[in-house]
DNA sequence: ATAATTTAGTTACATTATGGAACTGACTTA
DNA sequence: TAAGTCAGTTCCATAATGTAACTAAATTAT
């Protein structure tokens, strides 16, 4: 079977990017992450528009990333909180901040640095395999049909 | 300091993004992964148009991301290979792939599976600390600012 | 020898998405 | 009373994208 066989709706990665596969997007949550949840903050920090900004969060409250809180009323105003499915975005996040920090970084270095609060140590995650605890190669990974696609190819 | 005073340009993210924050890209990068190499089959694996992918390629050869390498003369054809720089792009669309896997697939399972060659075993790759080698929650990472924020500081 | 096919594009045009900037509306503070 | 805050929405000009046809050099089929 060839890849070209498989349609891009049984992909993962464009599952992912159906949610996440847009610049501001991932700055928003980026933003997220570092503790922003109002949408001035969000539209001063980014520096995106308001109406951008109000199309984007609105889609990824209906995609399940953000919740809406009430965080006062008179005049009721929301805040947008990252869910547990938008918490788990995190490895993205974290791997883009690493492949800029190792290859688009100035003479200055990196702009931020990540403590482990667990281990104390200044350290950039590294995507590693479960089993064997080795940081991975991408040469080193084969990739099989998994069940989806042998559903697919047995029909 | 807040984060509002940073700007777009001192951020390893919006810096990645200015170069894989775009869906095709990074669903041409992924193929490249897989072993595509050619125009056309990039084309009709991806299903863009021409146009685009002949944009996006250029814009991922200017990068550094892709190499032009000849593979025959009469007329004279290129084929897009991944250079260092681009094959370090792996951990960002291994984290695309596994939150899809756990976020977005349907009851058949996951489209796809990988198996880590060095030690045998189907395995997903996670985001773990290269000190403790724990698993990274976000909660347990705190954001220092690096050398080029301080530098930006001390002015 | 001529026609069709392959590969890697480019061009023209209509549609869609985006950015910029002003406007709204319910409150709060000076 | 006037200005400010917050979270948007509306309007319009510009930029990006998709659709589809066209190019061009060579190879294979009839």
């Amino acid at each position: 079977m060839r890849w070209a066989d498989i349609g891009e709706d049984i992909c993962s990665v464009s599952r992912t990017l159906s949610v996440v596969g847009d610049k501001w997007t991932l700055l928003i949550i980026r933003n997220a992450f570092m503790g922003t949840r109002r949408f001035s903050d969000f539209q001063s920090e980014i520096g995106v528009t308001r109406h951008r900004l109000s199309d984007r969060l609105s889609k990824l409250v209906d995609d399940e990333i953000f919740v809406k809180v009430e965080y006062q009323n008179n005049p009721v105003r929301y805040e947008y909180r990252l869910t547990p499915k938008g918490k788990e975005l995190y490895p993205i996040i974290m791997s883009l901040v690493k492949w800029g920090d190792n290859w688009m970084a100035g003479k200055e270095g990196n702009p931020m640095e990540y403590i482990h609060n667990t281990c104390g140590n200044k350290v950039m995650p590294s995507l590693t395999c479960p089993k064997c605890s080795e940081a991975i190669d991408p040469r080193d990974m084969t990739v099989i049909p998994g069940p989806a696609i042998k559903a697919l190819l047995s029909k």
